[in-house]
RNA sequence: AGGCACGUACGUCAAUGGUAGACGGCUUCCCUUACAAGGAAGAGGUUGGGGGUUCGAGUCCCUCCGUGCCUACCA
C-alpha cells in the first residue's frame, strides 16, 4: 500500500465533511433508535457580516468535540446552527457598498435599501458559514437558521406584542445613549466606557443674593457647553458651606434664565467645590437630579451633536466641540473662569464606529427587566442554575448583572433589522400588534403608519434558543431538544445574551434553555493583547488550517481551552501538527504490516496467550477511555488531550508499537504473527476512535484504510449508515480489561531498557554495538516478578537496549567493569563493559543516584516519624509512604553492593 | 473608586490540601526501513515577597508587590 511519509491534511480536508453532510449524518434523525437519550447544543450565532476569527474556531471546536462525542455514545444529536442578521453591523456594510456607487440608503429609500440588503446576505452573508464547514463543525444544516427568516420573525413579534400587554414595554421619553455618527440610540451595552484625559473647568456662577452683594459660585465640569443647557445647581444639603444658598438663584452667564440652587443627596460635598451644576437633557445623574426636583429640561445639543438654538445665537449651529472652546473663552473674558485642571476621566464611545457618545432625551421604547429577571435570580440563587463552568467567577458576574439590571433601550434608528410591531393612527396613538392588520382592527382605521424605528439585534438573540427550534408554535423539536445541554460561550456577553435568553426562556417555555453555560478564555496574542484589526495581530484560523491543517489547529484550541486568557503562539500548533504527523505515521507502520490482520480481532480468547504488552496496552487503553470521558464531561478538554496525547505517543508508539515489532514484523506468516498484527489494528482503531471528536479528519481519513471496516464497526443507532468513524461507538472503559500485574510488570520493562539505554548514552557506547545484560536479584521476591516479565519480553528487551544476549546471574557473578543499575523492588542489572568502565566515574554515577535516594528516604522518615501525621493522614497515604521507604531501602542496598563491587 | 481574576522551568501553560508535570526551546548522541514534523539520553524550580492555618500548602487565610479584566452616577 502506498502512503506517503508525511501526512497532508489537505486532502482528507476536502473529501470528508462533504460526505458526512451528503449522507446526513450530522442531522439527529441520523439516529435510529426511538429511545435514545438527546443531546443539543444551540450555537452562539455568527454575525452574518462576520468572518471567522479565533473565539469562533475556539468555541466551535469545544462544541463540536461535545457534538462528535455524545454522537458516538448513541445520543440523539443536534447542534443547530444559524447566523445573526446584526443590525447595525449589517447595515454599515451595505452602506459602505452604496458609498462606492455614490449612493447613500436615503436615495434608495427604505424598502429598496432593505432589499438590498438582503441581496447582500445572499450573495456574502455565506462567508462564515463556509468556514464553519471547513472547520469541520458537525452541526445539522437542514436546521440553519437565521434571525430575521420568518419564523424568528414571528417570535419576535410574539415576544414584544406580549411583554407589551404586560406592560414590560413601554414607549418614553428618556436619556438614552445617543451615537451621532450612526444616528440611532445604543442600549448601555453597547457603549464602552473609557479613561480619557481630558480637563476639568471650573466655572463661577454668579448668585443672586437678597441684599444685593456680590457671591460666586464655582462648579467644576468636563463639559462646559454643556452648562447652556443648564437649569439648577445642586448641593449636598448637609454641606454647611451652602446650606444658606440652597433656595436662591442663579444669573446663568451667557443666558438670559435664571436657575436655582437645589440641595440634593448625590452631590458629594468632598469633590470638586462640592457644587454641581446640573443639565437633565445631557448627562444621566442630572436627569436623575432633574426628575426629582422638577426641572425643566434644556435641549442644546441636538441628535447631529450640534448646538441647537436653545443655545443661544451665539452657539446656535456649532459642533460640540467647538461650543466647548467658545464657553470657556468666553467664560474667561467674563472673569469667570476659575480654573482648568488636567483630569481624567471616563468617556463612552460607541462600540461600533468609537465615536463619543451624547446622552439626548429621546422617546424610545424600553423593556422592564426587573419582573423578567426574578425568576431567574431565584433559579440560580436557589438552584445554582444555569450551572456555570467554570462555577467562580461566573455565576457571580451573572448575579451582580440580574441584581442591577436597568431598563433596556429597545429601539434602534435603523433599517436593517426587525421592525418595531407598533402602529400610530393620525392621532398618535400607537397600537402593539401581531400584524398591521390585527392594528388596523384594534385602532378601528386603516390610517395607520408603523414605527419606523427596528429593534435592538439583542432582542431577537434573547429569543434564539426557543425561536430557533420553532416557538410560539408547540414543535416537535422543541419538545425534544429544548433545553439544550450547553451553551458554550465568551464572557463578554454573559449580561447581553446569556441573562437575557434565560429571562425569555423561562417567560415562554417555562424553563431554562440550558442546563450548563460554559464559558471559555479569550484568544489573546503571545504578548497578552487583546486581537485586533487596528494592532494588526489578528490570527485567521484560516491561515491555520492551511498551514497546520484543522485537526492540528482544533485540538490546540481545545488543550489551550483550560486558561482564562489564551496566549496564542503558532509553535503550540506545530507540536500538535507533529503529533498528526505521528498517528499518520504509527497508522503507516500498522497498515505496512496488516496483511492477514482485521480489525477488531486478536484480543478473542484467554488472555494468557497474549504478550504481557498486549494485556498492558489494552489496560491504557480502558484507562485513557475512562479518563477521556470523565474529562470530556467536566468540561476538562486539556485533561482529555492530555490523556489522548500520551496514551497515543508513549504508550502506543514508543512501547507498543516497539514492543509488537518482534512478532508484528516478523517474516514469516503465521497464525501468531495474523493475531499480533489484528491486536495492533485494533488498538489503532480504538485510539482513532478516541481520538475522532478533536480531529475529525486524520482519523477518518485513516479509518478508511483500516482492512476490515465496515458496517459491523457501526454503532447500533446507526445501522445502515455508511460506514464511517464518526458514527462507531466511543470506546468505553471496561473495568475488567484494567490489568495492574501487567502494568507493574510493564513498569518493569520499561524501567529495565530506559535504565539501560540510559547507561550506553552516558557511557557512549556507539549506537549499533551490543552489549551484554545480566540481570540479578538477591531478593526471591524480585526475583519472581523479574523473571515472569522477562519471560514474556525477552526477545523485546534484546532489540531495544541492542543487546547481545540476557543472562540471569548472581550477583557475585556480575564483573567488576560493569556499568550497573538498580530496578523497582532492588533488581538489578549490569553491563559488563571491560575496558569502557572509568571504575571513579562509575561510582560517582551511582553516588549521585544514591544521594537522591537518600534525600528522598529522609524526607519519607522525617514524616513518617511524626505521629501527628501517622495519625492523621488517612491510613492509605501512610501505607504509601511505608511502601515507598521499602523500595528505596531496597534499592538503596543494591546500590551499596555495587559500589562494593566496584572498590573490590 | 469599588469588585473579580491572575503571578509555577527560558517561553506558553497543567497540577480534588498529599513525591511540582506537559509541550516548545536548550545540551549530547543517532538519517536504528512507521515517523528527522523522528528516536535515545540529559540540564533546568526555596511555585512573585513576607506572615499564618494544617501532620502536610503551588493549592486555604492575611498582607505587600506586579499584571490583567469587569462594573460605576464624583460633576
Amino acid at each position: 500500500m502506498e502512503i506517503p511519509k508525511t501526512y497532508d491534511p489537505k486532502q482528507a480536508e476536502r473529501e470528508h465533511y462533504q460526505r458526512w453532510e451528503a449522507q446526513g449524518c450530522f442531522a439527529p434523525e441520523a439516529n435510529r433508535n426511538p429511545d435514545a437519550h438527546v443531546f443539543s447544543i444551540v450555537i452562539p450565532p455568527p454575525n452574518v457580516t462576520g468572518s471567522l476569527h479565533m473565539g469562533h474556531a475556539l468555541q466551535h471546536t469545544l462544541m463540536d468535540v461535545m457534538t462528535r462525542h455524545k454522537r458516538m455514545l448513541g445520543y440523539r444529536t443536534l447542534w443547530l446552527v444559524g447566523t445573526d442578521h446584526a443590525g447595525i453591523s449589517t447595515q454599515i456594510v451595505v452602506e459602505r457598498e452604496l458609498k462606492k456607487e455614490g449612493l447613500t440608503r436615503h436615495d434608495l429609500g427604505r424598502e429598496k435599501f432593505v432589499e438590498r440588503v438582503w441581496q447582500w446576505k445572499a450573495q456574502s452573508g455565506g462567508r462564515i458559514v463556509e468556514q464553519m464547514r471547513r472547520e469541520g463543525a458537525s452541526v445539522d444544516w437542514s436546521r440553519e437558521r437565521f434571525t430575521m427568516d420568518e419564523g424568528l420573525s414571528r417570535a419576535v413579534r410574539e415576544f414584544f406584542v406580549t411583554l407589551y400587554e404586560e406592560g414590560l414595554i413601554y414607549r418614553g421619553e428618556r436619556l438614552i445613549n445617543w451615537c451621532p455618527k450612526d444616528q440611532t440610540a445604543l442600549s448601555d451595552l453597547e457603549v464602552d466606557k473609557e479613561t480619557h484625559a481630558g480637563k476639568l473647568y471650573y466655572l463661577q456662577y454668579p448668585v443672586k443674593t437678597a441684599d444685593g452683594t456680590e457671591r460666586r459660585l464655582t462648579v467644576a465640569t468636563t463639559r462646559p457647553e454643556t452648562m447652556l443647557g443648564d437649569t439648577a445647581v445642586a448641593v449636598n444639603p448637609e454641606d454647611e458651606r451652602y446650606r444658606e444658598l440652597v433656595g436662591a438663584t442663579i444669573q446663568l452667564p451667557l443666558t438670559t434664565r435664571e436657575i436655582p440652587i437645589v440641595a440634593d443627596e448625590f452631590v458629594d460635598p468632598a469633590f470638586g467645590t462640592g457644587a454641581v451644576k446640573v443639565t437633565p437633557a445631557h448627562d444621566q445623574n442630572d436627569y436623575e437630579m432633574g426628575e426629582r426636583h422638577n426641572l425643566p429640561q434644556v435641549v442644546v445639543i441636538d441628535h447631529a451633536a450640534r448646538m441647537t438654538e436653545a443655545a443661544g445665537a451665539d452657539f446656535a449651529g456649532l459642533d460640540r466641540y467647538e461650543a466647548r472652546e467658545r464657553v470657556v473663552q468666553r467664560f474667561e473674558e467674563l472673569g469667570l473662569l476659575e480654573k482648568v485642571i488636567d483630569y481624567e476621566f471616563a468617556i463612552s464611545r460607541c462600540e461600533r464606529c468609537r465615536t463619543v457618545i451624547e446622552p439626548l432625551i429621546s422617546l424610545q421604547w424600553f423593556c422592564k427587566q426587573g419582573e423578567l429577571a426574578r425568576r431567574a435570580l431565584d433559579l440560580v440563587r436557589e438552584r445554582h442554575e444555569p450551572h456555570f463552568v467554570p462555577e467562580v467567577p461566573w455565576e457571580k458576574v451573572y448575579t451582580d448583572w440580574l441584581e442591577n439590571l436597568h431598563d433596556w433601550t429597545l429601539s434602534r434608528q435603523l433599517w436593517w433589522g426587525h421592525r418595531i410591531p407598533a402602529w400610530y393612527d393620525e392621532a398618535g396613538n400607537a397600537f402593539v400588534a401581531r400584524s398591521e392588520e390585527e392594528a388596523r382592527r384594534a385602532a378601528g382605521t386603516d390610517k395607520l403608519t408603523q414605527d419606523p424605528d427596528v429593534l435592538d439585534t439583542w432582542f431577537s438573540s434573547a429569543l434564539w434558543p426557543i425561536s430557533t427550534l420553532g416557538w410560539p408554535d408547540n414543535t416537535q423539536d422543541l419538545t425534544t431538544f429544548y433545553p439544550t445541554d450547553v451553551l458554550v460561550t465568551g464572557r463578554d456577553i454573559i449580561s447581553l445574551w446569556v441573562s437575557r435568553m434565560m429571562m425569555t426562556g423561562l417567560k415562554f417555555v417555562g424553563e431554562k434553555p440550558f442546563r450548563d453555560v460554559m464559558i471559555h478564555g479569550i484568544v489573546v496574542d503571545k504578548n497578552g493583547q487583546k486581537m485586533s484589526k487596528m494592532k494588526g495581530n489578528i490570527v485567521d484560523p484560516m491561515d491555520l488550517f492551511e498551514k497546520y491543517g484543522v485537526d492540528a489547529t482544533r485540538i490546540t484550541l481545545a488543550a489551550a481551552s483550560a486558561g482564562t486568557d489564551i496566549r496564542w503562539r503558532d509553535e503550540q500548533v506545530e507540536s500538535y501538527r507533529n503529533f498528526a504527523n505521528k498517528i499518520w505515521n504509527a497508522a503507516r507502520f500498522c497498515l505496512m504490516n496488516s496483511e492477514g490482520a482485521t480489525v477488531g480481532r486478536g484480543f478473542e480468547g484467554d488472555s494468557d496467550a497474549w504478550a504481557l504488552h498486549d494485556r498492558w496496552i489494552l489496560s491504557r487503553l480502558n484507562r485513557t477511555a475512562r479518563d477521556v470521558d470523565a474529562a470530556i464531561a467536566n468540561y476538562q478538554f486539556h485533561e482529555a488531550v492530555y490523556s489522548l496525547y500520551h496514551f497515543f505517543w508513549d504508550d502506543f508508539c514508543d512501547w507498543y508499537i516497539e514492543l509488537s515489532k518482534t512478532d508484528v514484523a516478523a517474516a514469516e506468516a503465521s497464525p501468531a504473527r495474523d493475531a499480533a498484527r489484528s491486536r495492533l489494528l485494533t488498538i489503532l482503531e480504538q485510539a482513532l476512535r478516541l481520538l475522532h471528536p478533536f480531529m475529525p479528519f486524520i482519523t477518518e481519513e485513516l479509518w478508511q484504510r483500516l482492512p476490515g471496516v465496515g458496517e459491523s464497526l457501526m454503532h447500533p443507532a446507526y445501522q445502515g449508515a455508511e460506514p464511517t468513524i464518526m458514527l462507531t461507538k466511543y470506546p468505553q472503559a471496561n473495568d475488567e480489561l484494567y490489568d495492574d500485574e501487567a502494568t507493574a510488570e510493564m513498569a518493569l520493562v520499561i524501567e529495565l531498557i530506559s535504565r539501560v539505554r540510559s547507561i550506553r548514552s552516558e557511557i557512549n557506547v556507539k549506537p549499533g554495538e551490543r552489549i551484554d545484560l545480566l540481570v540479578s536479584a538477591s531478593d526471591s521476591g524480585a526475583r519472581e516478578i523479574v523473571d515472569k516479565a522477562f519471560r514474556d519480553e525477552r526477545e523485546q528487551i534484546t532489540r531495544l537496549t541492542r543487546a547481545g544476549n540476557i543472562r540471569f546471574v548472581e550477583p557475585s557473578d556480575i564483573p567488576r567493569a560493569s556499568a550497573r543499575a538498580v530496578l523497582a523492588g532492588g533488581a538489578e542489572v549490569a553491563v559488563p563493559l571491560e575496558g569502557l568502565i572509568d571504575f571513579a566515574q562509575e561510582r560517582e554515577r551511582l553516588g549521585k543516584e544514591q544521594t537522591k535516594l537518600q534525600t528522598e528516604a529522609e524526607r519519607l522518615e522525617k514524616q513518617l516519624s511524626n505521629p501527628q501525621f501517622t495519625e492523621r493522614a488517612p491510613a492509605e497515604k501512610v501505607a504509601e509512604l511505608r511502601q515507598r521507604v521499602a523500595d528505596i531501602a531496597q534499592r538503596n542496598s543494591a546500590i551499596e553492593k555495587m559500589m562494593e563491587a566496584l572498590s573490590a
